[in-house]
This record gives structure tokens, C-alpha cells and sequence, in this order.
DNA sequence: TGTTGGTGTTACCGATCGGTAACATCGGCT
DNA sequence: AGCCGATGTTACCGATCGGTAACACCAACA
């Protein structure tokens, strides 16, 4: 449109081009990994200048762990959005929980457990953001243990751990054996045998 | 030990050049990545010139195929390893794999399951590495249904999915939970439960 | 009107990536 | 002895990495 050369300067205040650049970084760190992905490719998609970037965000690793807070809430958001959905019946929020997970990661496109990738691409145990997945996890699995122990399942600690694995187990086949295997749909009846045969009944 | 300042030369042939670059890639990829590692430290490691990499393989891609084809005999012999130990017993083989597979990823320094790295790394699904992965993943289920069988299993195919979800678990878990997670040590229980279970038997 | 502070743009930095050309040097062969 | 093929070494390629200095520009305010 401009007929000059200049090169059709657009200006974006810092509010917006923070949150552009987090939802950038965001969608391109989960779909192709944080190691891949390079501040140049998320300039790119989040339409501002690198300088930008770095005028609002210090390092690439402060904007890892603005993704990592992002997804941390993410994940909370979902998990407390199947659990609530049964205030006074915790073995079938946790039912409903598998059932909401599993059928979120089996949508095609899905690149399994942000966290999981993340304690894969850096091998190095204590690496700040090793160290933030493995508090995520320790919080997660506290969670299904207070929840297994409202459900009346005998021993809550043992439900917990075995979900636990469950829930890994979910994130890293849907990327192993594939979203669309009969793998990831048997994850449901799983869930719900662990629970029934913790709470001492005999499941359906 | 030498007066001149040439730079020490050593020769060495052909196989065992291809060798110990095989042999420091496959420690390399496996505790840092494919990804993260570079050539330069394949042959810094290997004690070869990088030329001397670039005449045995034709790219890094080759080295990685070569490294998961290597991993990919590693895990089998693991595993006719543990369900060898009982021959007319299939169910008794497949406890004896959880038990061993445990005790291999509960030692420290643990990276994980190679695969499940690889798959974590290319966000590309039809990667070569990606589709690598999921044949062997692909052919683990079905020596898994095979066992659940022979076992006398209600369900086969439902047992070895749920078993083949219980190995992923274990493999993420450790890197997630960590190799000395209480989630780790309740593999082989959880497995007993799903195994017995599927018998129509009680869990002891 | 002039100044000032934040924004966009360009160009660049040193390091590292996978990969290669050219040449020195060696061992085995005739 | 003389050759030749395979190996070791150095130096380099273009591309990309994370990160930055310098400057053009614009808006709000005095």
C-alpha cells in the first residue's frame, strides 16, 4: 500500500506484544519442542521484531518459564474442570478426569504432555525447568492421593502412584503408539479398574 | 611424549573407527539427545576425526538410524532375557519383565526409554525416527497381546494395551517423578494387579 | 516547539550447527 | 623402491543459534 520503500512500520505497545509473544512461543514450544524452536521463529509468528522480544522478556529461558507457568495453569484449569464436576463423589471425578484427558489427547495434532517433552529435551536433572516439571508432578500426584483417600480407597498413596503412571503412560503413548491407537482408548477402563479393585469392589 | 609439534596422529581402521563413533553416539544420544548432541562431540568422544565419521556414515541421520537400530536390539535382548526365564509360564514372563524393566529404570543416571526420547525430540510424525519408533512400539504390543494370550487372558489384546500404557508410564515417570519415586517402586504391584485381574484371579 | 522515552528496524556479534575440500601421512602391495 | 588407497588433519563453507548496539521514528508531554 505504502509507495515508499520504507518498510510499513507497524507499532505494537508492550502490553500486546508481550501477550503476542507468549502466545507465540506458546503454541510453536509445544508443537515443535522448546530446543527446536528458536527466538527467530517466534518473532515471526507473533508479528513484532526480536528486539521486542528481548525488551520484554530477558533470555529465551526467562520466555521457557513464562510457558511453562502458562501451561502449569492450563493444566490446572482442565484438571479442576473434570474433579469439580463431582464435588461429593471423588472416584468419579477422577473417573471423569481420565475420561476428559484421554479424550483431549486423542484429538489428532495432540504432541502429548508439554512437561513430559520438556524433562526430554533437557537432560540435565537440575535444570530449572526439570526442576519445574518435577514440582508439577510431586503437586499432581499430592492431588490424586487426597483424592483417592476421599474416594475410600484403601490404601490412597498406592491408587495415586498407579494413576500416576496412568496419566505418564497416557501422555507418551498418544506420541509412541499414536493418538488414534486402541492403546490410548483403553486408558479409561483402565482408570476405572484401578479405582474399583482399590476401593475393593468388583469393577463393572 | 613426542619432541616434534606434529599433533600426535593415531591411526586406527575402518571398523573400529565405525565402531567407537557407534559406541560414543549411543551414550551420547541416549543421555542428551539426539538433538543436543552434535557431530563435534560424537567424534571429540569417539577419539576420531569428524572426517573420519563423515566416511562411515553419510550424515548424522544415518548415525541415528544406526543408534536406534542398535537400542532397538538392546531392548529385545532385555526382554527375551526376562520372559525367557519362563518358558511355560507366560504370565510368570511377563511379571519377570516388569520386575526387571523396574530395576533397570530405577538405577540412577536413568535417561528413559530411548524411543520415547526420539519421539519427544521430532515433532514431525512421519520423521523417520517417529515412524522407527512406532513400529517397535507396534511390534512390543504385539508380543505383549501374544504373552496375554498364551497366559489365558479373558482379554488379550485388553491386558497388552493395558500393560503396554503401564511401560510407558514407568519409562516417563522416571523422568518426570524421578528414578527414586515411590511412583517407580509400584510398577511391578501394578502390574501383578492388571495381570491377575485379566486371569479372572484375585490379586494376592 | 522541543524534549524525552519507548518502539521498530537493520545490521551485526561470537558460537555452533551439519558437512566438505584439500592435502599430509601412513600401511600394504607389487 | 615405488606406488596407491585409506586415513588423519586443518581449514573452511553457509546456515542458524541466542543476543545486542545503533539509529530511525513516533507519541505524549512540557
Amino acid at each position: 500500500m505504502s509507495e515508499s520503500g520504507k518498510p510499513a512500520r507497524t507499532v505494537v505497545d508492550a502490553a500486546s506484544a508481550s501477550a503476542r509473544i507468549l502466545d507465540a512461543a506458546e503454541s510453536l514450544f509445544y508443537r515443535e519442542g522448546t530446543r527446536a524452536v528458536g527466538v527467530d521463529a517466534v518473532v515471526k509468528q507473533a508479528g513484532v521484531n526480536k528486539m521486542s522480544l528481548y525488551r520484554q522478556f530477558s533470555s529465551k529461558d526467562e520466555l521457557l518459564r513464562q510457558y511453562l507457568k502458562r501451561r502449569e495453569a492450563m493444566f490446572w484449569g482442565y484438571f479442576d474442570g473434570s474433579v469439580g464436576q463431582h464435588p461429593d463423589d471423588a472416584a468419579a471425578a477422577l473417573r471423569q478426569y481420565f475420561s476428559d484427558v484421554t479424550a483431549r489427547a486423542t484429538r489428532d495434532g495432540y504432541r502429548g504432555c508439554p512437561f513430559v517433552n520438556v524433562a526430554a529435551e533437557y537432560p540435565e536433572p537440575d535444570h530449572f525447568a526439570r526442576r519445574f516439571v518435577a514440582e508439577h508432578k510431586r503437586q499432581l500426584l499430592a492431588r490424586l492421593t487426597a483424592l483417592a483417600a476421599a474416594a475410600g480407597a484403601r490404601d490412597p498413596a498406592a491408587l495415586a502412584r498407579a494413576l500416576a503412571l496412568l496419566i505418564e503412560g497416557l501422555y507418551t503413548a498418544s506420541q509412541t503408539y499414536g493418538t488414534d491407537s486402541p492403546v490410548m482408548a483403553a486408558v479409561p477402563q483402565v482408570a476405572d479398574l484401578l479405582i474399583a479393585q482399590a476401593l475393593g469392589r468388583d469393577p463393572a
